[in-house]
RNA sequence: GCCGCCUUAGCUCAGUCGGCCAGAGCGACGCACUCGUAAUGCGUAGGUCGAGGGUUCGAUUCCCUCAGGCGGCUCCA
């Protein structure tokens, strides 16, 4: 033994020694602001955590997923100092890091108003500037109880410890499984403790290491996420590990706010939501028609090369066929109440599967006859509740192209193989191009129907379609319907959002609920299994989704008006009308401005229109026979043969290319 | 459904600390202009200031209720 005891640990993959009492930060030579953290065998610990024999020490930087997860979780903290000092009567709930943010959830008389953040973040900005340091110190859940008396809110989640996944969503940041700490915030000077947090941290070493943040809104928020609890006031805000990091991230805030489908939908002139129908159910105008009349005429054909099936059913049912489905007794308040006439309750349909059931049992079938895939573009109707509408994405009248497959159980491995090929492909087709997995599978909720064999069964065999796909696989559980697991397709869009849209679900419910059959080649009476599955989601859904990914420039093929023709003066009108006569007959869409705008005023609408072509036309042009393009990004194509020019939109058009 | 904010012309937005005929730009319509790659000029029409009720001598403005929208929460078969 020496004097000074020795400790050997790995630091960041290198065998080193180093003497007892070195914390993290002195090992790494952290800075504490670039290297915020260390990842101590696996685990995050403060620059201030002292290390052990044995050690492995990693360092995380600010601007590394974790590093600014614990920068915005330290904001929060920050956040949460500032609103006390200011409103000392607020009681905290809790406060994570959240994708691009964080939060903290106040209990206070009022509601703050946009104001009050002004104030809040100004004090904010002054306690980062000051440098407090953050300090952790362990306390036993007496001392907690004791410390923290005067705060409702933490009581309850020192109460819930270790069962902190159920406390709430982001409660585990403050009550780990563990021991419970403390963060003092310290007096840079005086080490006085200026506030404190039940909190498990880690943290930046000092609010000085916060470079950038912002407030964003506020939003009232159920406490522990649960309608029945009180609801708090959340404040959301953003920090990055730079101002120009910061900057970007409120860019493309303002690059997203732009291409809102609810904004191009107005300006494009496609959709709108009369006031007078009733929230969440919309209309198309002729242009959005068109492009939704493309999306489902080019679906019906792969469908029909893909041997499905078309079928249609109406839009409302006596109540009798939802009890049977199993939806009326689950899902009633999701419908719209029913309608009474003839002594019979009718209900608008809220899903297309009850109704193509009747068409599976219309007749006996035959194993020959399976897998049996009906299709249908379905319009249904559901009681969404008034603060969840929104735009196409969240309606209460949507039509999805909605199908169900009838198999036998052992042509499902096959058949949602070969669906999952079907899906991805097909969107791909619109331009969407990166995909992952989600596979939703049930939990213990009581919600969940049926045996779980027959789940563990299912679960396993979209399992197996899914990783052949070689995408990204997430899991979702307790994210199933209530009649049996589902994969769905989430897809990036062009700004990287992600968007669920194709579902594949397996159910053995309805086919026993609606005693469906099929005769075997022994003759005997087997069961069915159903696959539902919606490619769209609904086709408002994805129109609204491809219309944010192309920020309503639309691929040719797609585009409402694909081509316009723009005189240089009006003697050239009648050259253009020739030419887009020509391509009218090979089924283009396209106009010829002759309005008495200036020339230059007619392509910046044709610009606005994001129209795909634009077919200029003066005397060079008419003399050789010839048209020149301008396209959406300003380039222009001169003097093109009209052939040639017909050639390249209907290519263009054919492929489906982006242009 | 819950919390907060919002609703003025087709669109985007001024304005009214309660008071004469409520404004602009774009768009629409009309006239002139006939122009080579993102806005030609002039003129005209267009609003029971989201709906209903209340307070007031007087309400677009203040209060209440409802509808619709926005941001969250909860929910999303």
């Amino acid at each position: 033994m020496s004097a000074v005891p020795e400790l050997r640990i790995t630091l960041a993959g290198a065998e080193r020694v180093v003497a007892a009492g070195t914390t993290a930060g002195q090992a790494l030579e952290a800075d504490g602001r670039t290297v915020v953290a260390a990842l101590v065998n696996g685990e995050q610990r403060d620059l201030s955590h002292e290390l052990a024999d044995g050690d492995v020490v990693e360092a995380i930087r600010i601007d590394s997923e974790e590093g600014r997860a614990i920068l915005r979780h330290s904001c929060a903290h920050v956040l949460a100092q500032a609103v006390q000092e200011l409103f000392p009567e607020a009681k905290l709930g809790i406060g994570p890091p959240v994708e691009n943010g964080f939060y903290y959830d106040f209990d206070v008389a009022e509601p703050f108003t946009p104001d009050d953040l002004k104030r809040i973040e100004k004090r904010m900005q002054e306690i980062v500037k000051q440098g407090q340091r953050f300090s952790r110190r362990a306390v036993s859940d007496d001392e907690a109880r004791a410390e923290l008396a005067h705060e409702p809110y933490k009581l309850e989640l020192i109460g819930l410890k270790g069962g902190a996944g159920e406390a709430a969503e982001g409660a585990s940041v403050e009550v780990g499984a563990g021991q419970l700490t403390i963060y003092d915030n310290l007096h840079p000077r005086t080490g006085e403790v200026c506030w404190k947090d039940l909190c498990r941290g880690p943290h930046l070493p000092d609010t000085r290491a916060i470079p950038a943040f912002k407030l964003m809104r506020t939003a009232a928020a159920y406490w522990r996420g649960s309608e029945k609890n009180p609801q708090l006031q959340r404040i959301y805000g953003t920090a990055w590990e730079s101002r120009d990091q910061l900057k970007s991230y409120l860019t493309m805030l303002e690059e997203a706010a732009k291409r809102d489908h609810r904004k191009l939908g107005v300006e494009l002139d496609l959709f709108s939501f009369p006031d007078e129908l009733g929230s969440g159910l919309a209309v198309f105008h002729p242009k959005g028609g068109v492009v939704r009349k493309t999306m489902e005429e080019y679906s019906r054909r792969r469908h029909e090369e893909a041997g499905y099936q078309f079928v249609n059913t109406p839009h409302i049912s006596k109540a009798r066929l939802f009890e049977t489905s199993g939806h009326l007794p689950n899902y009633a308040d999701a419908m719209f109440p029913p309608m009474q006439f003839e002594g019979a309750d009718y209900y608008l349909k809220a899903m297309n599967c009850p109704m193509h059931n009747l068409i599976y049992r219309s007749r006996g079938r035959s194993y020959r006859e399976l897998p049996l895939r009906l299709f249908e573009f379905g319009t249904v109707y559901r009681y969404e509740k008034s603060g969840v509408v929104h735009g196409l994405t969240r309606a209460r009248g949507f039509t999805q192209d909605d199908s169900h497959i009838y198999c036998t159980k052992e042509q499902m491995p096959a058949e949602l193989d070969s669906l999952l090929t079907f899906v991805l492909d097909l969107l791909r087709d619109y331009g969407l191009s990166d995909f992952y997995l989600e596979l939703s599978t049930r939990d213990d909720s009581p919600k969940f129907i049926g045996e779980p064999e027959e789940w563990e069964e299912a679960t396993e065999i979209l399992r197996q379609a899914a990783q052949k796909q070689n995408l990204e696989l997430v899991m979702d559980p307790g994210g199933a319907a209530y009649y049996g697991p589902k994969i769905s397709v989430q897809a990036k869009d062009a700004i990287g959002r992600t968007w669920q849209m194709s579902t594949i679900q397996v159910d053995f419910q309805q086919p026993k609920r609606f005693e469906l059959e099929y005769q075997a080649a022994d003759g005997s009476r087997q069961r069915p299994v159903m696959i539902h599955r919606a490619l769209f989601g609904s086709i408002e859904r994805f129109f609204a989704v491809l219309l944010e990914h192309y920020a309503g420039a639309f691929p040719a093929w797609l585009a409402p008006v694909q081509a316009v023709g723009i005189p240089i003066a009006g003697e050239h009108v009648p050259y253009l009308e020739e030419v887009a006569r020509r391509l009218r007959e090979h089924g283009v869409r396209v106009e010829v401005d002759a309005s008495d705008d200036r020339m230059q005023k007619k392509i910046r609408n044709a610009q606005k229109q994001k129209i795909p072509f634009m077919l200029l036309a003066g005397d060079d042009d008419v003399s050789k026979g010839a048209i020149s393009f301008r396209y959406r990004d300003g380039s222009q194509n001169n003097g093109v043969p009209v052939d040639d020019a017909i050639a390249e939109i209907l290519s263009a058009i054919r492929e489906r290319r982006q242009v």
